[in-house]
DNA sequence: AGTGATTCTTATCATACATCAATGCCCAGG
DNA sequence: CCTGGGCATTGATGTATGATAAGAATCACT
């Protein structure tokens, strides 16, 4: 758990007699590729926090298909905010692309380590924050821009992902198939090649 | 200021003689349609509660078309939380749809109120929450459902601006042209008058 | 009331992207 | 090894939505 230490200890300033009092609160758990960890209509109990490997939340619609909402590797958080905050039922899914180690995280633990520290307070308020921001800047993407612009934000933004998702995945996230997102590839390949 | 003080005193729960000293630290402005409030490249310096009226906000893209983010009515808070919050430049501009009375709030205000009360501490926190709440769904509906569906679905959430509101926002709102909701909506009209 | 500006509609054509189907690739498990 | 199930690519075709343009309706201001 070196990467949630970490996170406790710098990002959130926790200090060492606090943490060890917080360390109890959590569970680690080992996750198989595939393995879900959330299902919709169920109550998000816990967030996830990546040690390592890489998780995905996603909806499925009426036609079965899946439409990614975010991605998590290492360092990240995963959970429905929503659905553990208002405790209501989470229309989303929650299961690891890889491999991965998670440290689960109870709505107790939140409310605790609030409770202890200034810096954790304030850390969670800069999370949500970002992910506002985050969710509007995808927002606007998605009104605003073509498959090829949101595929070479992406790009941009998450070189990492880019590498260890299956393409399929990363179409899924940029709301269009499979196929267009191949085609999207082919054309940029295209494009850099041809000086002009 | 009614609504603004009602929104303090009932859904913040503040307090006679704090609110004396809060109120202090706002200023209230009427707005003319199609002011503008705010723009691209300048920094979030005030949050606006709107008394009556309708702001929005919105993007220009680089073909100057515009993309609404949000519509914000009577009792709803129009901000660029991001600009704001990390004192960055936005890239949003919020103008009046209608003549509209706001109260500005800056942080200082948010600040103050913070440490005074603990429920408008979590009244914010709520807030905060509902936002990502409310964006999450709307990247969802952007990735998988169809213009008529997200029209069905803005008609429901906010079947009050859907009235007021040109039809051309709402495209704007939606991620379509006008023209494409034109079509949306006629069909929509002939499937209600069909039975089968 | 009149006139010009916005807004909405309608029609035609254009295009980005989806769908369907076939192929090849890779590599995981017997 | 071989074999089967994901995954990526490609081609043919379909469709929802965009672009453009024109007219009709509505609104706003003198």
């Amino acid at each position: 758990m070196q990467n949630f230490t970490k996170y406790l200890k710098t990002k959130a300033n926790i200090a060492e007699s606090e943490f060890q009092r917080l360390i109890k609160k959590v569970t680690f758990k080992s996750i198989e590729k595939g393995e879900i960890l959330l299902r919709s209509g169920e109550i998000c109990r816990h967030s996830f926090f990546v040690e390592n490997g890489l998780l995905r939340s996603y909806t499925v619609d009426e036609a079965g298909k899946e439409h990614i909402i975010q991605f998590g590797s290492e360092n990240w958080i995963v959970s429905d905010r929503s659905s553990a905050f208002f405790n209501e039922p989470s229309d989303l899914f929650i299961d690891a692309v890889e491999d991965t180690q998670v440290v689960l995280i109870n709505s107790e633990f939140i409310n605790e380590a609030s409770e202890i520290s200034s810096s954790f307070r304030n850390y969670n308020q800069i999370a949500l924050q970002n992910h506002i921001r985050h969710q509007q800047k995808r927002i606007n993407l998605l009104l605003s821009a073509s498959a090829e612009r949101r595929y070479m934000d992406f790009i941009k933004l998450y070189p990492d992902l880019t590498l260890r998702v299956p393409q399929w995945m990363i179409a899924s996230y940029l709301g269009i198939t499979p196929e267009s997102l191949s085609r999207v590839r082919k054309e940029l390949a295209h494009k850099n090649f041809k000086p002009n």
